[in-house]
RNA sequence: GCCCCUGUGGCGGAAUUGGUAGACGCGCUCGACUCAAAAUCGAGUUCCGCAAGGAGUGCCGGUUCGAUUCCGGCCGGGGGCACCA
């Protein structure tokens, strides 16, 4: 029996038995329960990182322990391999992103199998197979066939370095994503998916999402960003371009009788029209798309106007006339495009109205005596009653608010409605490494639908990557075709989907994937919804809100019966580790920290990221460690959903411990202890095996990894000190299934020790004894006022009246309370007596 | 600006519904083994104090027999959204 556990060897031979039983592979037919565990599936981008590491390994804990506890477990792995890297490395090294994007798979995927993940690798997909995608074109195809998909010319975001469009989530402080680039406005025809046909209930459905984190609803509640209210017509003293009046869009109809200006956006079609006739309006509109659009610019950026010098009527009175102004801070794509300044109670209209010397006149008011006082340099946005409103005059303003909409729509000039933030989703990318948009436009036709025989729609292989720009627009034959309609001349749509298309159903695909559909309605039925996704925050908007978008388009088109994707969810936090500079400034690695010889600053401890050079590679750490102790490393001490910091000393720790179970289990092997029978001779070392069963199963459960690993660190010491005994020896083998989720090769190496059969992974996971779950025995906390002063040890279930005497026995209490009877007595069975002295 | 989360030893963090604060790990100290080191094992480790004892979960206050936990107000840290009408 070896002294030490040497992953080095033991790793790779378990591994290799795993894959050779198919231990891992989801069955799919059998009367056991399904569990679906799934953790975003990575991109190809080279190299595992520990990110990585710490995600699939606690995916793969649930997994193993779902395995143990009689499930059928779907547990699958796959590549989100297309996007936008793959073509940046082609550029810069010459080499085509497939070629690029499938050795990157290749290596990862061993990188993966190293760490004895257990994946049902039989089900692997990669995104940028014509097995994915092809059967994508036919749902992105399903989906236009019912009206989900349209084309509009529209203004996007570009990105001038990556020539790409991007969506608006892909657009963050006013630069792409991706390249940093500060992103410009264009003009371009563009294929979007009508996510906002969703938006009601994709908000509602986030409140049946229990077991999602708060955090995340609340950031797709914000991103989906409903508001109720008013949209009505102001009409136009005078018309412009045949238009006499236009709409606008409010929450807060009750404070109409406080409107002191009309402003419209500085793209709406009046503004524009008008700016034809008008140099300093047109002047005025080309200043304001120069504008930064990052959050510092625009806190700083001045609320701007041009008096058009039009007017328009006030919808409650045709005497009363407002300026209307072309503003810089209305925007076009949200509401009407135009608003009414309410400068009383909107900071916003109040800076505007005091700019340009507009009345401000109170409407709401919190109390009557409040109804005189004047605004000053703050809106009031609270709650109140109206005040100068005529006809709504002492109304509270919720009411107000329901009665403006209800006149407003008897009288026809307006109607309560509801707008979103949530804008439909643009999928055009004018990139290569994508999957084609399986549309033709025909000369005649217009845009056809490629016919479904002809799918998959293939990338072709010959492309250049020299210019920049989509190499499709530039390929000489692979565009150009006949009309599938017509037969005319026709060619090819250029632009491929958006990633987060593939990432939309790539959980469908791993659930069912025949050859010739995306799927099988009832096999992928039997699996989803994915009971336990996990993954990164840094997706919470994203991909989780286009996974449930498309979820419930399959849904309506009625190709799918599940309505949410992913019933748990669960972000973990990111892996850390401290950043060190030169004297310089410098970035420095680790290792040329620990060598460097002249001054370096300790930085902050950071995501592991590439620019920060903090990273650690985890191939060289299971070279030296095996997987286990990497495994174990990220499962403990941080709360998963925090971020951990990687540290050498704790990756030793693991080590250590790892050796310390093994130990245990070579001892026990050794003395044959693995033939003991009968019942146990230590009752306190079986009650302490037993809670630990039970602590571990609802840790896991509740994925509190570190405490589960805490609870096995508490049994290894307690297993360590008992002496050798049938207790004992059934206290090893209990310890080594509970850990087997977490060190799995180990394990299996310790339970092939202890002469059992078969695989661990596969054996039953133990199960608590309840009547060993309850003391005999407990301490009973002695408190003077509320304060310790004694503990003691009472049976378990003893009467209040014999731990009140008891603790009124106290020593310590004696000398407290000097005699002096107490006041009052609390007693909490089992737990405390509390005496008020 | 709006919304959300968070604050516990030297560090990461535990603490069922309010009921013994600091489990477990890391680090550190002392000791054993060793020619020595590594590994391993044992003891200790919230702070002040020799001790008895006292203080203590960001700060101030409240509710309670009792508050890390509930409530109010501050302060610090992190995150999300943002000219959204």
């Amino acid at each position: 029996m070896a002294a030490r556990f040497n992953p080095l060897e033991a790793d790779a031979r378990w591994q290799k038995l795993w894959e050779e039983k198919g231990t891992f592979h989801a069955a799919g037919d059998s009367a056991r329960p399904r569990a679906y565990v799934l953790e975003m599936f990575p991109y190809p981008s080279g190299r595992i990182h520990m990110g990585h590491v710490r995600n699939y390994t606690m995916g793969d804990v649930l997994a193993r322990y779902r395995r143990m506890n009689g499930f059928d477990v779907l547990h699958p792995m796959g590549w989100d391999a297309f996007g936008m890297p793959a073509e940046n490395a082609a550029m810069e090294k010459r080499v085509h992103p497939g070629l690029w994007t499938r050795s990157n798979i290749e290596t990862m995927r061993a990188q993966l199998k190293r760490l004895g993940f257990a994946f049902d690798w039989s089900r692997e997909i990669a995104t940028c197979e014509p097995s994915f995608y092809g059967h994508e074109q036919a749902l992105f195809l399903d989906l236009y066939e019912a009206g989900l998909v349209y084309r509009k010319q529209s203004e996007v975001n570009w990105d001038p370095v990556d020539l790409t469009v991007l969506a608006n989530e892909q657009v963050i402080d006013g630069r792409g994503w991706r390249s940093g680039a500060m992103v410009e406005r264009r003009k371009l025809n563009q294929w979007f998916l009508k996510i906002t046909d969703f938006a009601d209930e994709l908000l509602d459905g986030l409140g049946r999402l229990d077991q999602w984190p708060d955090k995340v609803r609340l950031m797709q509640e914000n991103w989906i960003g409903k508001s109720q209210g008013l949209r009505f017509r102001f009409d136009l003293t005078e018309p412009v371009a045949g238009e006499t009046g236009f709409g606008v869009f409010t929450t807060r109809p009750d404070t109409i009788f406080g409107a002191s200006f009309a402003a419209i956006s500085p793209d709406h079609p009046i503004a524009l029209a008008l700016a034809e006739q008008n140099e300093a309006l047109a002047a005025f509109i080309a200043e304001c798309k120069q504008g930064g659009t990052t959050a510092a610019e625009l806190e700083t950026a001045e609320k701007n106007g041009f008096d058009t010098g039009i007017r328009v009527v006030h919808p409650l009175d045709p005497d009363w006339t407002l300026p209307l102004y072309v503003a810089n801070f209305v925007l076009m794509d949200y509401g009407a495009g135009a608003i009414f300044g309410c400068p009383a109670h909107d900071q916003r209209d109040l800076d505007f109205a005091r700019k340009y010397g507009l009345p401000v006149t109170r409407v709401v008011a919190p109390s009557p005596e409040e109804a005189a006082e004047p605004i000053r340099d703050e809106a009031y946005a609270g709650p109140g009653r109206l005040v100068n409103s005529r006809f709504l005059d002492g109304l509270d303003a919720e009411d107000a608010i329901r009665e403006v909409i209800s006149r407003a729509e008897a009288e026809g000039w307006g109607e309560g409605t509801t707008v979103w933030r949530l804008r439909d989703w643009g999928v055009s990318r004018q990139r290569y490494w994508g999957t084609p948009i399986p549309i033709v436009h025909c000369e005649a036709c217009g845009p056809v639908p490629v016919a479904r025989e002809q799918l998959p729609v293939l990338l072709p292989e010959d492309i250049d990557f020299e210019t920049p720009g989509n190499p499709l627009d530039r390929h000489t034959d692979w565009a150009h075709l006949a009309c599938p309609s017509c037969g005319g001349p026709a060619r090819r749509e250029t632009d491929t989907l958006d990633t987060f298309v593939d990432s939309s159903w790539y959980f469908i695909r791993f659930a069912s994937q025949p050859a010739d559909a995306p799927f099988d309605r009832s096999e992928a039925e039997r699996w989803l919804p994915v009971d336990q996704y996990i993954g990164g925050v840094e997706h919470a908007i994203l991909h989780l809100l286009y996974a449930r978008f498309w979820t419930r388009a399959l849904k309506r088109i009625g190709k799918l019966d599940v309505e949410e994707p992913f019933k748990g969810l669960f972000t973990q936090g990111m892996v850390t580790h401290l950043t060190y500079q030169d004297a310089e400034g410098r970035w420095l690695t680790p290792e040329e920290a620990e060598a460097h010889p002249g001054p370096l600053t300790r930085g902050r401890i950071e995501k592991m990221s590439k620019s920060k050079r903090n990273t650690v590679d985890p191939e060289p750490i299971v070279d030296q460690y095996g997987a286990d102790a990497v495994r174990w490393f990220m499962l403990s001490d941080s709360p998963p959903e925090r971020d951990l910091e990687w540290s050498e000393a704790g990756i030793q720790g693991s080590w250590r411990f790892v050796q310390r179970i093994w130990r245990l289990a070579a001892e026990e092997a050794e003395r044959g202890g693995s033939t003991w029978l009968g019942d146990g001779d230590d009752l306190a070392l079986d009650r302490k095996v037993h809670r630990t069963i039970a602590a571990v199963g609802a840790n896991i459960e509740a994925l509190a990894f570190n405490k589960a690993i805490a609870n096995l660190y508490e049994l290894t010491n307690a297993l360590e000190k008992a002496p050798a005994s049938p207790s004992r020896s059934r206290a090893v083998e209990t310890l080594i299934r509970l850990a087997a989720p977490m060190v799995p090769h180990l394990a299996e190496e310790a339970w092939a020790a202890l002469g059992r059969e078969g695989l661990i992974a596969e054996a039953e996971w133990p199960v608590a004894d309840p009547g060993l779950l309850v003391e005999e025995q407990v301490t009973i906390a002695v408190q003077v006022n509320g304060k310790l002063r004694d503990t003691l040890t009472a049976p378990k279930g003893a009467a209040r009246e014999t731990l009140e005497e008891m603790a009124l026995a106290s020593e310590k209490v004696v000398r407290i309370l000097e005699g002096r009877p107490p006041r009052k007595v609390i007693v909490v069975p089992d737990r405390l007596v509390n005496l008020v002295a």
